[in-house]
DNA sequence: CATCATCAAAACAATAAGTTATGATTTATT
DNA sequence: AATAAATCATAACTTATTGTTTTGATGATG
């Protein structure tokens, strides 16, 4: 084993306690007595910390001494590191429901609804911070995966032996058209001349509404003419008002549009919907703090 | 060596700096071949903090594992101890001129002198914290030996071993009177017929000047009638402005009186000052930031 | 189902830490 | 000023701790 230079390894914490006995009662001895131990093992513990740190801690004079600069920042630093542990033992014994970061994934859609809920919650818990990602499902699910995140709320079910799922509730599909054609004959026909506008779950939402049999003239397969694409939710919807094109997206995201009356929601005979399941890891126990969450999604969603 | 029952001791940052790769890689063996030691060395620094923390910090299901929430825990805090290493690392290394902390100690009279210049030097250099302390000489002296301030500025020579002083200027005494009295012919008995308004320093600058035979109807150990005492040197001259009393005070704190026309200042055969001495610990280094203090005390003071 | 990979356990070797004994200075006392 | 007491440093030695090797059990992989 080779001894780095610069050494990387941190000051050894039984020489730092003896260290700062020493700056305390300024006497060796002492210090020996306090932390039942020997003279001599006080002399070598501060030897190893100097050796260590490569500078000396002490301005010996006769039998006396002073902290150097180098000393005094070393005490500094014990006490903020003995704050440091004490502070970790006493968050290790118990878990504060409200405080910490709670990190939640879902769809913007979701995002958009569940939010003020959120921060209403956190005004009234100053300890709680919250880190609300909105994201497609993949990844939601990779962000689980790598603990990136917490709390998933995705639309497909899962077959990963790491993840845990509860179905919390069902979001409605709504065909979103321009108003002018409020009384039109709905054909895949007319949607397709007048163009789909994308955005991340977009395809996928419009999968659904195709496949649900709504469009005779609709085949598997068939090529949807896409005329723009946007990742901001609440952009989505602009094209769509101003008579460039439809979409398809959950009724809440709808319903949250600031020119609704530009809008106008398909009848389709066959309604369509997407499970939401709020995904966990399984094998990952979560804070306290995350109960509150899943209880509000719970009741938020469920129908 | 009886092992405490609640440990005492701190996480020992070995064992830590182990968990901490294997969190991050999420694997035993790649950890070992990181920190150049063997698969079962790693099990064991694991098995040590658990035994140590009294708690586990992994899930482990199958050959794989989850962190709980104490381990989450454990690793935010290895962040932070981390962190707070390479603070200490770089902060040993240079010292800052325009950080930290400067703890001076004087009398009331010069820290109203000198407050405003540190204020302004302060604000041009946002990394410096003043901790100016008005005090008698004796406890600034005490303050010293006891590390608990950095420079002391004092009217009397000390003769400690402990000590370094240096001359750094003189400050005059001034006898204050009410303004109705200007042109009095001012005597002892006078004087005691007024009264004396003490305050922390005011017997010992009084004495001084009646010392020095500027009454010829003073006699040592002669009693001196006080009529009050008030210990904010801000307050010290309003009951002589008022007419009631009279008392003695370094010229500087006279000079920031507000209602400096309604006093007057007795003109003294012989003068009196006091030396002030810029005092310091002998074997104590102090950091760079207070070169500049030392050398605006010596401008400001000097004459 | 066999092979590989991974983690755990026990026995042992290497390293590190702490103690005793001693020496050199300094401080306190007579 | 001389002597005694106290304090810290050094070296040799003992003990404790740590890490490795060896081996074994269990789960992942093709």
């Amino acid at each position: 084993m080779q001894l780095a230079e610069g050494d990387n390894h941190m000051v050894n914490q039984k020489w730092l306690l003896t260290f700062m006995s020493l700056a305390e009662t300024r006497h060796f001895t002492l210090t020996a007595e306090k932390l039942h131990m020997t003279q001599p093992g006080v002399s070598q513990h501060i030897h190893k910390l100097e050796a260590q740190l490569q500078t000396p801690l002490l301005h010996r004079y006769g039998k006396q001494f002073e902290l150097t600069l180098a000393g005094e920042k070393l005490y500094a630093y014990g006490l903020q590191a003995q704050a440091l542990h004490t502070e970790l033992a006493q968050s290790i014994e118990l878990d504060d429901p409200l405080q910490g970061q709670c990190r939640i994934a879902c769809s913007g859609a979701l995002a958009m609804y569940l939010y003020p809920f959120f921060l209403n919650y956190q005004s009234r818990h100053q300890g709680i911070s919250i880190s609300l990602e909105a994201a497609p499902n993949q990844n939601i699910i990779n962000d689980l995966l790598e603990n990136k995140t917490d709390i998933g709320i995705v639309t497909q079910e899962q077959f990963s032996e790491q993840l845990t799922q509860t179905y919390v509730g069902e979001q409605a599909l709504q065909l979103v058209l321009p108003k002018q054609y409020e009384n039109e004959n709905i054909s895949f026909d007319f949607l397709n001349s007048l163009g789909f506008i994308n955005h991340p779950d977009g395809f996928h939402f419009l999968e659904k509404v195709l496949k649900a049999n709504n469009f005779s003239d609709y085949k598997n397969r068939e090529n949807v003419h896409i005329k723009g694409y946007i990742n901001q939710l609440s952009q989505i919807l602009s094209p769509v008002s101003k008579g460039l094109g439809y979409t398809v997206l959950p009724a809440s995201a709808v319903a949250q549009f600031e020119s609704v009356d530009m809008l106008s929601i398909a009848a389709l005979e066959f309604k369509v919907s997407e499970k939401l399941y709020l995904t966990k890891k399984r094998h990952r126990e979560l804070p306290a703090r995350y109960q509150w969450f899943e209880q509000k999604i719970k009741d938020l969603l469920g129908n």
